[in-house]
DNA sequence: TATTGTTATACTCTATAACTATA
DNA sequence: TATAGTTATAGAGTATAACAATA
């Protein structure tokens, strides 16, 4: 009642938290388990590891996703890179225009429409992914090699499944 | 060599991406295995979702994650707050300034060191935080019925691993 | 009328430097 | 000297409204 403040019906004050608490570690309750804390944390591993790789060709994540999705689909639009990366195609022009100061793609003329650009990679642009894919590479392996195969490999499937729940809901349009 | 720029030595043309491409599907090469790609959609997938439950009690992850740290340890201190969910203590400060004036917490004087606030869970507080952990169990739930109980089972280890990547790294001090 | 790319804008999150008052 | 909380500030990321040119 009056006591301190811990207590609430669904929180488990359990005898290990209360150990640890007695330890001077702190009790998280409910927290820990909690699906979507546990993929933020693990998110900002893996994004620590990534920017410490591509921070000598000064490449971001959402950087080396566009250019990507443009090797792969020479010719693609503004519009369908942003629907492809969930990326509003408002926010998408100051990063195209970055990448195309910087040399690696280019707007070229849509044949069709002549309200829209047909984006391709620059020959500058594809020799740095096939940098960007080696680093790409040796980051994937070195998760691998921290946190073990098999639970690498248990990991694909189920988060998949959690991608998917938003996928037909974020017409970026 | 001149054809038009999807080849790299890691990037699989395979042939059911060339069939989707005919199809007008898009080609995401390597990036629909990377880790780091799978882990920022799956996140916003289920951040999604507890945007749209804490909707009505106006409540953000991260506050929620402040409010239950502080219910589960009382009379913690700011700094050891910030070090606890790897918020900077200078970002914090808004924050605790937000849940304070919505009447949520307090800052208590800490009785040995006038530097430093002890915080408590209001009684206003620590009765939002019954709903909260509601709200939070049935967002739980939610991603649980959609991606079958074995997947969300299977994600806990290996994400576990993947957050205690950094786990030592990050002092928020 | 609808769509493509764009500008302007705003809010959140994150990150760094520098201050104050205590320790 | 070092630490706790704070301010100011700047950079990403993300969101909406509105516009010109074109379909």
């Amino acid at each position: 009642m009056s006591t301190s403040a811990a207590r609430t019906e669904s929180a488990e004050p359990s005898p290990a938290v209360e150990a640890g608490r007695l330890r001077g570690e702190l009790a998280y309750g409910p927290l820990r388990q909690r699906l979507g804390y546990l993929l933020r944390r693990a998110q900002i591993a893996v994004f620590q590891d990534f920017f410490a790789l591509f921070e000598k060709v000064d490449i971001r994540p959402a950087q080396y996703s566009i250019l990507t999705i443009v090797e792969c689909n020479p010719g693609l639009s503004q519009t369908r890179v942003s629907e492809a990366l969930a990326i509003k195609k408002t926010n998408l022009v100051a990063m195209i225009d970055v990448l195309e100061a910087r040399g690696f793609l280019r707007r070229a003329e849509a044949p069709n429409d002549r309200r829209s650009y047909a984006l391709f990679l620059t020959e500058e642009g594809r020799k740095l992914m096939g940098t960007l894919h080696k680093i790409a590479a040796q980051h994937e392996q070195r998760i691998i090699d921290r946190i073990g195969a098999d639970a690498y490999a248990q990991l694909q499937a189920p988060l998949e499944a959690l991608a998917n729940l938003s996928a037909g809901r974020d017409e970026q349009a």
